[in-house]
DNA sequence: GGAGTATTGTACCAATCGGTACAGTAGCGT
DNA sequence: ACGCTACTGTACCGATTGGTACAATACTCC
């Protein structure tokens, strides 16, 4: 009966969008079937945990993703502006230049926090302290690198949120035109 | 059989936390019903279009509070500074320092805003433009003002997502005073 | 105190929720 | 061709969803 052989990070990533658009209540399994095209069946054989299951391996690979191509620029001893611009093209791509929502974020809004609030934390932590690190590398002080850090973060996940309430792709661009300046 | 009568303003204030600590999807009417005290008799009685009205109601609202405690502020023409001051202040006591989220920023996210569409957009259209406003008068260019409201709101948002996400109000008063201090 | 309205609890509805059980089929290695 | 495992569809479960109906009670004004 097989009819596709959906290997699990596209599946993450359709479960994602799902999650994504809908948040983690409003993430049925009736809608996570219509967008993979699985049944039940196939869906609690890939995870056995269920819904929860399931979003907690996307926000792993999610954070996998980041890990991979934001975080790890940013420890770029050599050239920590080239990091840092390596993070802010691999935000913009991410996003789709505004065009996605931060599912993390979403999920530290609403009482799903409580059941994911360790990789939350973690993921934005991470975000925060490799980057303060990396403006470390190109002359700030600590405390000021921290500060442009947060800061950074905070610009980035707040023009998400105005960008979807705008419905304007424009908002995220001009966030990140200027974090580019700031740190740059 | 009634117990409480509660004034309307009350009402929302209540059901309003639901849904800001659930989310749409996930305020249901059971839970509405515990924290206000009230079956569905009574909640059908002064909502008659169930869930959708109490939700646009609640913003509404919000919407009022922000008219009145921080829009208006921002309208004054004698002070300008003053008038900023005063919506950063109120923005502080709405969200109570970072320990509130805020529920429309909430409602963009997910699938919600296709519902309230039309409100969200008119918030934080009516928040940038009158900040922006008041910073020309304040001797900004009006390219200069539009940059730096945009990038206040959208700070502020952030900053509830990542206090939120780290579950300390810190994040909050630090990006407040980042305003306080770009913006004076 | 009586009439009329505002408010309430309860019973009920069909639909959907997340989840389980399981028999059956598909595909693969041998 | 065989057996084993991976996968899938379907039927089903109890609980909960948003919503309706309505009779009963509380309150208000005359």
């Amino acid at each position: 009966m097989r009819r596709i052989a959906p290997d699990r990070a596209d599946l993450l990533s359709i479960i994602g969008e799902v999650f994504r658009e809908h948040g983690y209540e409003g993430a049925s399994l009736a809608l996570i079937g219509a967008a993979t095209g699985l049944g039940k069946g196939s869906l609690y054989h890939f995870f056995p945990g269920g819904k929860e299951e399931m979003a907690a391996a996307i926000i792993a690979h999610i954070d996998g993703w980041f890990e991979e191509n934001v975080f790890v620029p940013l420890q770029d001893r050599a050239d920590p502006h080239a990091g840092i611009e390596r993070m802010l093209e691999a935000t913009d791509r991410y996003f789709r230049s505004g065009r996605r929502v931060c599912l993390i974020g979403a999920f530290a809004l609403d009482e799903s926090r409580d059941l994911f609030a360790k990789a939350i934390k973690s993921y934005f932590g991470r975000w925060v302290a490799h980057l303060a690190e990396a403006l470390t590398r190109t002359g700030h002080s600590p405390a000021r690198a921290d500060e442009l850090a947060e800061e950074t973060v905070c610009a980035i996940q707040g023009a998400l949120t105005l960008g979807r309430a705008f419905d304007d792709t424009a908002v995220f661009s001009r966030a990140l035109q200027r974090a580019r300046a700031a740190l740059g």
